[in-house]
DNA sequence: CATCTTTATCGTCATTCTACGATAAACGAT
DNA sequence: ATCGTTTATCGTAGAATGACGATAAAGATG
């Protein structure tokens, strides 16, 4: 998307990058996985299946999405595959969300 | 969405209002407006639609989407509408990422 | 080797989103 | 009162998303 306003007051790459984080959590499924990587730090695609109340396809390209968002991990082991979260991005992501309520003099990224 | 979880492990009524709020922003021209409001306080629908290459409906819609989300607020002032930032709202949202990366023990929200 | 388990991908359908132009609504100005 | 300006809403078309079952792929197991 290309604005219309100098530089020093947008930034086009961030904001595509950011509204692209954004739209890897913006389902209540894909936030569940977050969730629940977060308390029992790593599981098989299996568990979250069981866990939630969808089928194994659609679960398998929720993981995909948070999967290219760069927010999971996985690990192929045999025939399954362990997901984990990747808490560099989850810490990315949170300085982004920060920077968006501050100036852009005080913010920490690019 | 029904979890088949115990409640001690996840929060579905968070989990719908995290995802509709990253839904609110997962949209390249909304974190725009976001950004644009942060830097200038406060402006007029025709402002952003100066700044945004979109026709002035589909900047409407966007402003809308982010209203009903709660992160800005419109003020009617004649003919024109003025708009600016919840930034109660912003630190909601923050919070809300930061728990993201965090044991449920740490969280500062419920 | 044949079979079972686990996960990813494909095809498809219904819904939602995004964009636009047209139009309505609200008001200020002449 | 009429006209111009500003913004919201309506209708709509095309693209993207989310759901599912079916199937493929990759190993384990008997």
């Amino acid at each position: 998307m290309d604005m219309n306003l100098p530089k020093n007051l947008v930034n086009p790459y961030d904001t595509e990058l950011f509204a692209a984080m954004c739209k890897a959590l913006a389902h209540p499924a894909r936030i569940m996985i977050v969730n629940y990587l977060q308390q029992i730090d790593r599981c098989l695609c299996g568990d979250i299946v069981d866990m939630l109340p969808l089928a194994q396809s659609t679960v398998s390209q929720h993981l995909k999405c948070l999967k290219d968002a760069g927010f999971i991990k996985g690990e192929v082991d045999g025939p399954r595959t362990c997901y984990c979260l990747d808490k560099t991005m989850l810490k990315k992501f949170s300085l982004m969300v920060d920077a968006l309520g501050k100036p852009t003099s005080e913010r920490l990224w690019r």
